[in-house]
Formats: C-alpha cells, structure tokens, sequence
DNA sequence: CTGAAAGCGCTTACAG
DNA sequence: CTGAAAGCGCTTACAG
C-alpha cells in the first residue's frame, strides 16, 4: 500500500495537521519536529496525492490566455481551441479566461498583463510581441509567482518558463530544403511573401530559409522580400506584381498569412506555369490549393497541440511538477496532399 | 458552486447511499425513486468528481501493453516509452503491465491476450497481428469489458475500441509523392525495400506508394518488391544487389526495418551517384544518415506519442468518457535533415 | 508550537 | 428497497 499522511503521523508521532505543516513547507513547526516528520517522509518513500490534496483544497487552477484579436484563419482557431479547453475545464478543476487584444499592439498587451495582476491567476499564456515592454511585464508576472508560457510565438531573453510553439528558424529551413528539391530548374529563382519583418517569427522563417538556400542551393537566386502585412489583398497584388515583372520566378514562400491572396494571384496562372509553393498553416483555402496542386507543401503548426500543451505546462509549473519535454515539443507538420488529416 | 451528491440527495429527498446507487446504475432502487433522483440530477446539471470518487472507490487503473520482442530499434523505443509511463503511473493511480511476445508469431500473441483474461485489467493496447486468432482474442476482451486499443500496427474489422498509430496508407503515398518530386530524371527507376508483405503495415504503405505514383508520376517504374524480413543483412545484399543490377535505379522506398544495412550498401555508391531515399522511423542510424545526405527523408511515427494516446484512450473508455479525436490522432512526422528534432 | 476534529465529494459495508 | 455512518488521502480552522 501507498504510505499517507496517516502512516508519516504515525511513524513520526506527530499530528496530521503537523505532518501537513511540513509536507507544504508551512512555517511553525520547530525544527527537531520538522526533522522527524521529514525523516519518515523519507524512510516511506512517501508521494503525496494530488487529486486528494485538490479536493480537500478545493482548489481550482486558474488560467489567464491573452490572444490577439486577430481575423486570420489561424488565429481564429486558436481561440477555438481555447474555447474548447473552457469547455472541459470546469470537468478538471480548472478556470480559464481569455482577455482578446489588438493584434501587433504591444502596449495594449502589457495593459492586458498588468491588468492580470490585479486578481492574479496560477498562470498565463500569451501570444508574444517581442518587445521590451511586454518582457517587462511577463517578468513582473512570474515574480509574482505566475507561471507564463508564450504561445504560437515567443519571448527572446525573457522569463516565461515555457514556450509552447514551433520551432521558426527550423520551419524557414525546412521549406528552403523543400524549394530546393522541387525546383526542377537549377537556375530557380525564389521568392519570400511575408508578413512583417517586425514579427520575430517572420524574421526566423526567413533567416532559415535564406541559409539553406545559400548552404545548399546556391544556384536558387533570392528575390527582395514581399512584406503584406498579413493581409490577403495585399498578398494578392505583389504576388501578381511580381509573376508578371520576373518572368522565370519559379519558387515561392509563404511564410506569413493572407494566403487566400496568394492563391488567388497563382491560380491567374496557367498551372504548368505556376511556380512551386510552400505556405504556412493549413486552414481551409491552403487545404483547398494543396489538393488542386496550386500550393506544393504545407507547413503546419496545430493549433490544438499548442493550447494543450499550454495548459498541461501551466498545470505543471503551478503544482511544482516537471514538464515531459518530448511531449511538450510543438512539431512542424509538413503536409502534402496525400497526407492530409 | 457546483452540485454534489449532497445537493441530489436534498433535493430528491433521499440519502446519499441511494443516490449513489443510481448515479452508478445499481440495482435495488425503486423505479419511483430513481426517477425523484434522476430528476434531481438533471435539474442541477450535476457532473460526478471522478477524482473524488476514484480517491473513494481507491481505484486504481491497470492496463496491459502486449509488446512483441523485437529487437528492432523502433520496437526497443516503443518498449522503452511504455516503462517510462509505468515510472509515472503510479503517482496517476495506474499500474501498467508489459507482456513480451515473440514478433510476428500470432499464436504466441492469442495465447497472452487470453491469459490476460485471468486477471483482466481495464484495459489493454497491443501490437496486433492481423489474423482471424488475433481478432477473436480481442473480440473475446472487449466482451468482457475490457477496453481493448491497438498499437502501431491495427487489426482490420474487429471489435477494438481504437488503433493508436498512423494511416499506413497515407504514408506510403506521402513517400511516393516525395521520391517523385525529388527525382529530376523523369523516367526514374524506383526500387522498394520492404519487410514483409505478410504484415498489414508493410501492404499498406506499398499500396499507398504504388497508388501515387501511377497516379501523379506514371513515367516513374517500379522494380520489383525486396523483402527482407526486417533484417539488416538481408537488406544489404538485396539493395547492394539491386544497385549493381538496375543501373539507372535512383530512388528507393524503405516501408520496413533493417535500414541499418540500407545505409551500408547505400553508402558504397559514390554520393552523386546515390538513389533518392526515403526511409520509416527515425532512428540512431537514419538520424545520421540524413544529416549526411545518405537518406533524403524519413517518415516517422512517435513512440512516446503512440503510448500516451494509447493509455490516455484506455483511462477513457475505462470512465466511459469520450476521447477527443484530434488529440488522439498520430501523424506522419516527415523529417529532412533541417526539422529534425 | 502542536493537535483533535471536521470536511472536500464520493463510495461502501452494514443494518434495518 | 433504503439510510446512517465511516472512510478514501489530504487540508483547515480552531483551541490550547
């Protein structure tokens, strides 16, 4: 049989209530006790019982997600994807809450956390803005004893204990590697739609993607990068631009969103012409243009994963358990049309 | 607050003990009274603390992994993720039995499926064999209450509650579509290396792979099926074999084990003049072999995913609580040297 | 500084 | 067929 608090009482001959004292480090207890209680929790080998701890504690963990207001399709499901998690929440003693704030806007962001402060949470997860505000006041949240993960993108050098995401740098990378390989013209030359070069993930798709180009492909020439700030219409029009004017453009990344605008532009094109695609996140019209062969590869983060993963980190830091690194790893889907979910 | 049995047993004016016998369909209930009670439970939205009953009931969950013997490098993973979670399993109320059979030997694997029906434990997850025994076996589980998930390796139309692992189609086709697209001579030669066709997975790739490229690459020829019994030697010679023979041969599908002596005879053939490959299961040696270019992808399915599904399905039904599909569904990792983790 | 008692939400003999 | 009481492993006022 398991030992309990019961046997630790017994053994130690001292009170549960003593034994309680020092199994949750309370203070009040002199130290030859404390040594007697702490020597028979070692001799039992003891563990202590979470779920019964819960329950006698009537404890509820409580999460805090602040996610951009965002109307990409990728940021729509992640809220989903929280909304789902609140659904099953209250089943796992949990409370989840989501403050929505503009997207791209750091100072509303350090708002919505210090605005959490005030009735503070077990821990918080947040889609990052890299920037120094926001760092500041992730660190005043952790001193505060708050656990924080950063979701879908993160926070360089600050104190978050988690980052539930991809890993960018090796995203960019794969998709060069996959360019690379699909061009069947040695002379390739590839071009980069992105969002914005302010959005740390941005930056790393692309430092990765430009190194295995110029490591491994060396014969692909680089056009200047496209910048539509996620937006389709916008994605539309320098994808268009750009067919036109470079005639031989036979590669294209997609390492942002607004992807629906690419897709338009390409399919103006007769499809043996059309250059090769890698675009990010599968949503409904990427799904659509991988199988019609428009788009060549998809790369993928599920959405689901990181909440999930999200929570079971947050539930971890806030009862002082480790985390399974393997199980946490967010990975790169790649998806072709034939393997599909 | 949320409602308690307390709440129930007020409302529907009768003790605790009653209420429990019909929250848990037990017999000895008048139909009067049960309907008082139901109509109590419904009007409060009541939902049961399982943790607080199972701390009651001080159940304890027992699973049984039926594992083959095998001394394969993805087989000896899977075991080592299954003792990992039985080092955890007891801090979750669980205890996880492991049975090792011989690979391949169906008979083996009824006879331990059946002596699991001794002591039966919630539930049990094995590697199947797809076979009438094997499938009668596990009919004979999941009739005696047994939640019963097959593990990498399903067992076509029987009575399991589910198959934690990949859709071994799906990932054949993937192969296809890579090896066709990396291939720049049109009028490739393409060789498969399986184990055996006698295993469900094995079929299933090779008709996934050859469905493809009849389809999107039909200028491509296929070689042949080698067999080599997931058996590094016998992989060598068969491939060393083929490269001599088929000049012209330059792509390989590896659907099986043994790609240890792949590597081998690959690595004779001076790199330019390699085949493209693309191999199952990360591994020591495929890990190394795509870092120096010798293999171009591998697909792979994670172990310690497999396992976490599989007893996260298992704990499910044996709560008679529904599992969430997107969480539960294994995908195809595709690695290339720059996404590897 | 320490302990006896009650309670978290549920289940289980046992008695009637 | 029904209920009062004790108990699962832990925590929390409260009293001393």
């Amino acid at each position: 049989m398991k030992p309990t608090v019961h046997d630790i009482a017994r053994i130690a001959g001292v009170s549960l209530a003593t034994v309680d004292r020092v199994l949750n480090g309370r203070p009040g207890v002199r130290s030859v006790t404390r040594e007697k209680v702490e020597k028979a929790i070692a001799s039992l080998g003891y563990v202590r019982d979470l779920a019964a701890a819960n329950l006698a504690k009537g404890r509820t963990y409580r999460f805090t997600f602040v996610l951009p207001s965002n109307d990409n399709s990728f940021m729509i499901g992640l809220g989903r994807e929280v909304e789902a998690a609140m659904q099953r929440s209250s089943v796992e003693r949990m409370r989840i809450d989501i403050i929505r704030v503009p997207a791209f806007d750091a100072p509303a962001l350090v708002a919505a956390l210090e605005a959490v402060g005030s009735a503070p949470p077990d821990g918080v997860a947040l889609v990052a803005i890299d920037e120094p505000g926001v760092r500041a006041a992730v660190e005043k949240l952790t001193e505060a004893g708050i656990a924080v993960v950063t979701l879908v993108s993160d926070l360089s050098g600050s104190a978050r204990h988690h980052y539930a995401g991809i890993d960018n740098i090796a995203a960019g990378r794969t998709a060069a590697n996959l360019v690379g390989r699909f061009l069947s013209k040695v002379d390739g030359r590839v071009g980069v739609l992105a969002g914005s070069m302010m959005v740390r993930d941005h930056r790393e798709r692309l430092e990765g993607f430009l190194s295995v180009l110029s490591e491994d492909f060396p014969q692909v020439a680089i056009l200047p990068v496209m910048e539509a700030r996620d937006d389709a219409a916008a994605a539309e029009a320098l994808v268009r631009g750009a067919l036109r004017r470079h005639v031989g453009l036979n590669g294209i990344y997609s390492l942002g969103a607004g992807n629906r605008g690419l897709i338009r532009a390409l399919r103006e094109v007769a499809p043996e012409k059309r250059p090769v695609v890698i675009a990010h996140e599968l949503t409904h019209s990427t799904r659509e243009a991988l199988l019609d062969g428009t788009i060549d590869a998809v790369l993928n983060q599920d959405a689901g994963h990181e909440v999930r993963s999200a929570i079971r980190v947050l539930k971890a830091k806030a009862d002082g358990l480790p985390v399974l690194a393997a199980q946490e790893r967010i990975r790169i889907d790649i998806f072709l049309k034939d393997n599909l979910p």
